[in-house]
DNA sequence: TTGACTTTTATAATGATTACAAAAATGTAG
DNA sequence: CTACATTTTTGTAATCATTATAAAAGTCAA
């Protein structure tokens, strides 16, 4: 796992405390945490943390291009820090979020129709592996 | 294009005045609109029309398939009425979102890594043609 | 016409996110 | 070290999209 310090630093941020704690949780957490989720499992640690922080944290991150922020409809922001790129199995069932390994991003074009292509999310929407077993 | 009415009817849908009129408005508008898009625009013709009728409605729509939620991170849902299959561009400077032609979910497995496969969304970040003469 | 049922509507409530301004932390010149 | 500027964090209030709720209106068949 790279240093989450490095990260930071590289990318043009001061590695603050905080900053530095988020990013390390999402690189332990790979399983598409919410701010909430964050927020809960962060707050015994520094108990001073805001969820102002988280968010704008989380944004400067995005924005970066340090963490992927993945849209369900309806429901709260997920964000995924990951080194490789990989699909996305949103379960209609239980509304879970699972990594799919995926080819895909290797074939684009940096040009579609005209535009100019940064980058791409494949989103599949089913029923995941646990809940089929019911 | 298809008799609004009738696409109703064999979803089982049962079709009131508003129910048409918004199917009708969303197939004759390809361009993603949004709940405020709808009401904005339909609330001359029928001046008693409720927002929460648009949520209702386009919620129903989704849950039977006749469109497709896409969800923008921390903006409005835009809903997509469409026969063929098509991917999207969002474009990073305005905003906007455009229709891609794709032939990836021809290609599309039943299953993948256990998990049950029903369809597929493919989003493309970048700059639109638009922005790009800039 | 009555009454059951569906659909629409207006309003209030919720929940996620952002705006804002004060407090705390950090860095730097003297 | 101290004074001051700048950055970062924090708590609170405001905003915005969406949902919950219950009353009103519409539909339909006995
Ligand atoms: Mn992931
Ligand atoms: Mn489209
Ligand atoms: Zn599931
Ligand atoms: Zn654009």
């Amino acid at each position: 796992m790279r240093d989450a310090k490095r990260i930071l630093e590289e990318k043009d941020i001061s590695p603050s405390l905080q900053r530095v704690i988020i990013l390390k949780y999402l690189q332990e957490h790979p399983n598409h945490p919410t701010v909430e989720d964050v927020y809960h499992d962060l707050i015994d640690d520094i108990p001073t943390l805001s969820k102002t922080t988280i968010y704008n944290t989380l944004k400067l991150f995005t924005q970066k291009g340090i963490v992927y922020q993945l849209a369900v409809p309806g429901n709260e922001a997920h964000y995924d820090y990951s080194e490789g790129y990989h699909a996305h199995l949103l379960c209609e069932e239980c509304g879970g979020i699972f990594d799919i390994e995926s080819d895909i991003s290797l074939n684009i074009e940096n040009d579609l129709e005209g535009h100019l292509i940064l980058g791409i999310e494949v989103i599949y929407r089913g029923i995941c592996r646990n809940c089929r077993k019911e």
